[in-house]
RNA sequence: GGGCGGUUAGCUCAGCGGUAGAGCACUGCAUUCACAUUGCAGGGGUCAUAGGUUCAAAUCCUAUACCGCCCACCA
């Protein structure tokens, strides 16, 4: 058979895909055929961190795809049954906010089609975009099993997420309370402290006056000043707080102060949460928009006024000018009126981080609300034991240290979120739906089947390897240990591998708005599959940042094709005879062709590739994996022993040929899949699978 | 404010106690014999800075400076 001179990509990929779908060796029912596999008993099972159905493939999701792969591919050649099970998360604000973007086109808002048929079209956008970026798996070559592809919407999830509801419910865990809680003013929903991203923003520290109802004696202040960097909050403010030791403000505590512009008058007191090196030591106390203040106000039984509603403006509460006005109209107001009225002691620049909205990136009100609650503190424990005893271990390990800090000082989970898209709370009269997070913490048991006591909940559950980026390490990684262990005793997985964050090669962050993105299906059109994968893999030295390069993709491109050029030239020099060489599984399997095969140099090199590759594989080494073979193949194979041969007949050099490039077209196919399978069909040996895909993994 | 990681060739990164390495880029030569997405040869680095430990430090320790990320109720 004529192969090309250069290796074509394009031409290559949809067809091999086609190949591997048809022979259904994605699915581990399919993939054992081998009668002297030791591992054929044993399972290796991934799941995908879904994808939110807003999405595409980005640099995140094409190197989370490519790390997935490598390892379901060796374990897949070693024999075990693999499964890596795919699907889609409904991600319940994401996408609410993406289909009311386009209704905003039209003028609409979502209250105005009401929730049946609001919902209708989130279910229409989910049809219509849903699988999209699992089509863009296939893309890149991930060798899911796509009949198991779940959604976590799905009615068999919804009934997991039920019965985990209520499971809790009937605990005890879980209750319903008004708290004063993160609150979205743009998509009009509780957040959870995790679903929070701070910003910094210059802003102001302002100080300001508040009067002493009871005027002092003679040469001593009529007022108390505080600063604050909320000037509108003292709407709703119900104290002033003052640290007990703070010796300059003794003799004032008990003391009355009335409240600026609203004329409320109210006690100072102290407490132990207040800082006396800050601003003026003395703070105002809005328990209403403030955890810090609410805290206090608990312990002082303080009035909790709310001046902010939720739709960030200033309720009835406050006095009339104020009203209905927009917070940051409120601030100015509230400003410039204390300055007229000389309660203004002074403005200081100031710097501080705000917290935004990780969907939408509003600013975030704190506010009174009645929302629901997990109580936290048994299921942390759980998640903290799992770590502690090495049950699940995290690659790198140094972010144990993350996940722990969290689950130490975890605090009840705000689960209820005033959205429509999501799972509705199972308990009559709440139209809340649980915080996306809930039902993606159940993912690897509800993919397999859980609440029931299904075939494959039984064969795959737990998992082993979850390989996932560090942002979502306690959002979804921490709480799937714990609903793991919580429904099932056993830990979801073993190995929790944290993926570099991919960045553009000025170190900055990859993002859309920025326009900083780089499309891997561009990369895969561009250099092939192959090429981007190895790229990528090539790259991956154990950092934590990535910052990427398109170079890295081109050394790709050149490899698959030195391959592809090699694989030509040993099938041009065998066919030189009609003898073709028999090459088993083991070196030694070849037959006649003496010592010197086993003793030779590249046959030595070949079997320290081999014991690297699979050494770093199993630590997870996947570039010092791939630097490897590229050196090896390039380098000992290519450039040393395919030259030296170029004089020879004999058939031992053929053997040997073949047998290496055999060998190495194994060793690489996790990498490159692709081109090694499309070569392995042109390859005359003996013995031959179906497939590369389930050659067997030399070891 | 606390924590984590980084700072090595023009660029992206390895090396982590014993005479500085890779890929890409660059220079010269070769060439239609698997591959020009090639081969061979080569240029290029006082390994962020300052101290310290050691016979020996890019590599260990201590500071400092930048860069990135995470966490945090200093109003």
């Amino acid at each position: 058979m004529e192969l090309p001179k250069a290796y074509e990509p394009q031409k290559t990929e949809d067809k091999i895909y086609q190949l591997w779908e048809k022979s259904d060796f994605f699915s581990p029912e399919a993939n054992q055929s081998r009668a002297d596999n030791p591992n054929k008993n044993k399972t290796y099972t991934i799941v995908i961190p879904p994808p939110n159905v807003t999405g595409s493939l980005h640099m995140g999701h094409a190197l989370n795809a490519v790390i997935q792969d490598i390892l379901i591919r060796k374990k897949r050649m070693e024999g075990f049954r693999t499964l890596w099970v795919p699907g889609t998360d409904h991600a319940g604000i994401a996408t609410q906010n993406v289909v009311e973007k386009n209704l905003k086109k039209e003028g609409k808002t979502r209250f105005d089609l009401g929730r049946e048929k609001f919902l209708e079209l989130v279910w229409q956008w989910k049809e219509e975009y849903g699988n999209i970026i699992l089509n863009q798996f296939k893309k890149i070559g991930a060798s899911c099993d796509w009949s198991r592809a779940r959604f976590t919407m799905d009615k068999d999830y919804a009934k997991a997420v039920e019965t985990a509801f209520l499971h809790y419910h009937e605990k005890g865990w879980i209750y319903q309370g008004k708290r004063v809680v993160n609150w979205c003013p743009r998509c009009a929903t509780s957040l959870s402290d995790l679903e929070l991203e701070h910003q910094e923003e210059k802003s102001h520290l302002w100080y300001i006056q508040y009067p002493l109802a009871l005027r002092q004696a003679q040469g001593d202040d009529n007022f108390i000043i505080v600063a604050t960097t909320r000037p509108e909050t003292m709407l709703g403010d119900t104290a002033i707080a003052v640290d007990p030791h703070d010796k300059r403000y003794k003799k004032l505590i008990g003391q009355k102060v009335i409240v600026p512009l609203v004329n409320r008058e109210i006690e100072i007191i102290a407490d132990e949460l207040v800082d006396e090196e800050f601003g003026t030591g003395a703070v105002k106390v809005t328990p209403a928009h403030d955890l810090t203040d609410y805290e206090i106000g608990q312990k002082h039984n303080l009035a909790i006024i709310q001046v902010i509603d939720e739709k960030g403006k200033i309720t009835k509460e406050a006095p009339l000018p104020y009203q209905d006005m927009k917070v940051k109209e409120a601030r100015e107001k509230i400003v410039e009126d204390l300055k007229a009225q000389g309660l203004l002691e002074k403005i200081e620049d100031y710097t501080h981080q705000v917290p935004k909205c990780y969907r939408c990136a509003a600013g975030i009100e704190l506010l009174p609300s009645l929302q629901w609650f997990l109580k936290m503190s048994e299921l942390a424990k759980l998640a903290i034991k799992a770590v502690g005893e090495g049950k699940v271990k995290f690659i790198p390990k140094n972010f144990e240290k993350i996940y722990l800090d969290w689950l130490y000082n975890i605090k009840d989970w705000c689960i209820s979120r005033q959205i429509w898209w999501g799972h509705k709370i199972p308990i009559k009269g709440t139209d809340d739906v649980l915080d996306t997070w809930f039902s993606s913490a159940l993912w690897p048991l509800a993919v397999l089947g859980w609440p029931q006591k299904t075939d494959d909940l039984k064969t795959f559950y737990p998992t082993q390897t979850l390989v996932t980026a560090r942002d979502i390490i306690n959002l979804w990684v921490a709480r799937m240990v714990f609903s793991g262990l919580e429904f099932s005793g056993k830990e979801p997985f073993q190995d929790v591998i944290i993926t570099p964050t991919v960045l553009t090669k000025e170190g900055k962050r990859m993002s859309k708005s920025l326009g900083t993105g780089i499309d891997p299906l561009n990369l895969i059109e561009k250099y092939g599959a192959d090429a981007t994968r190895f790229g990528i893999a090539f790259q991956l030295m154990g950092g934590q940042d990535m910052k990427f390069t398109e170079d890295n993709i081109v050394m790709g491109r050149k490899f698959c094709n030195k391959l592809w050029n090699a694989s030509r030239f040993v099938l041009m020099k065998i066919s030189e005879t009609d003898k073709t060489p028999d090459v088993n599984e083991k070196t030694s399997g070849v037959k006649g062709f003496g010592e010197g095969f086993r003793k030779s140099l590249i046959m030595e090199k070949l079997d320290r590739t081999i014991k690297s590759v699979n050494k770093d594989l199993d630590n997870y080494q996947f570039g010092q994996a791939a630097h490897t073979l590229y050196d090896f193949f390039w380098h000992d194979f290519c450039d040393q022993f395919l030259e030296r041969t170029k004089d020879k007949k004999d058939g031992q050099t053929k053997a040997i040929l073949l047998h290496t490039l055999l060998t190495s077209l194994k060793l690489l196919h996790p990498f490159v899949p692709f081109i090694t399978e499309e070569i392995y069909q042109q390859l005359p040996i003996e013995n031959k699978k179906k497939c590369l895909m389930i050659e067997k993994w030399p070891e």
